[in-house]
DNA sequence: CCCTTAATTCGACACTTGTCGATACAGAGA
DNA sequence: TCTCTGTATCGACAAGTGTCGAATTAAGGG
């Protein structure tokens, strides 16, 4: 298992990150480059569950667009994924590129 | 030990991060959050002797002042340190930071 | 001293980003 | 079908960012 994770990539300290790499990297830790967002992001990753409704998370201090927009970037960022049902919008963490971020840093995987 | 990487911060999917915390550590994945500066913190990670002088490590494909404010930008962050030795100027990670983010992100302290 | 090499700072500019209000879309119920 | 609530998109704009060439500082060697 963990397939992907292995793809990309080992340890910063352990081996130089090619070029294709790093933009691949940088775009995911480019995503939680922002308060908003990492707020937003850790509200998804810690709330019961596992995910989280737009409605449940939206209290960051920014209008309701804004939170839809963040949203978005981290999705793009395959940080996390989203879901439709009946009126609300739920939002999880995908594991597998949180943990690459973590390996990446010289932390095991989790 | 690690009392800077306790007061900051267990990991996301544990629990909602505060405001305060949120704009820290955002702070810290906006410095890799650009690719050219994720490969000059990779190829300082993983020089030999945890080090590396500028001029290791200036074949990133943009220029030498560029370089530079890629590095200034990560010793901001608190995410490399610099000491000048002569000519050189030599760059080196800062571990604690390193592990800090690591552990937010799910990741056991390296 | 002057010259050379290493690195940073400066000034400028195009591009990106975060934010908002207004608007549109989706589903559930009356 | 009309309305209400939850979410996403649009258009606009100020602020921030990455990049460069030119100029500057730092250190060493003739």
């Amino acid at each position: 298992m963990q397939d992907e994770i292995a793809a990309c990539c080992p340890p910063v300290t352990s081996a130089e990150l090619s070029e294709t790499d790093a933009v691949r990297m940088a775009a995911m830790f480019k995503a939680l480059g922002d308060p908003v967002r990492l707020r937003l992001f850790s509200k998804v990753a810690s709330h019961a569950g596992g995910e989280a409704c737009v409605c449940d998370i939206q209290d960051v201090g920014v209008s309701q667009p804004t939170v839809s927009h963040h949203l978005k970037k981290l999705r793009e960022a395959g940080l996390l994924s989203s879901e439709r049902r009946g009126t609300w919008v739920y939002y999880r963490v995908e594991p597998q590129v949180l943990a690459a971020m973590s390996l990446l840093l010289g932390g095991s995987a989790s």
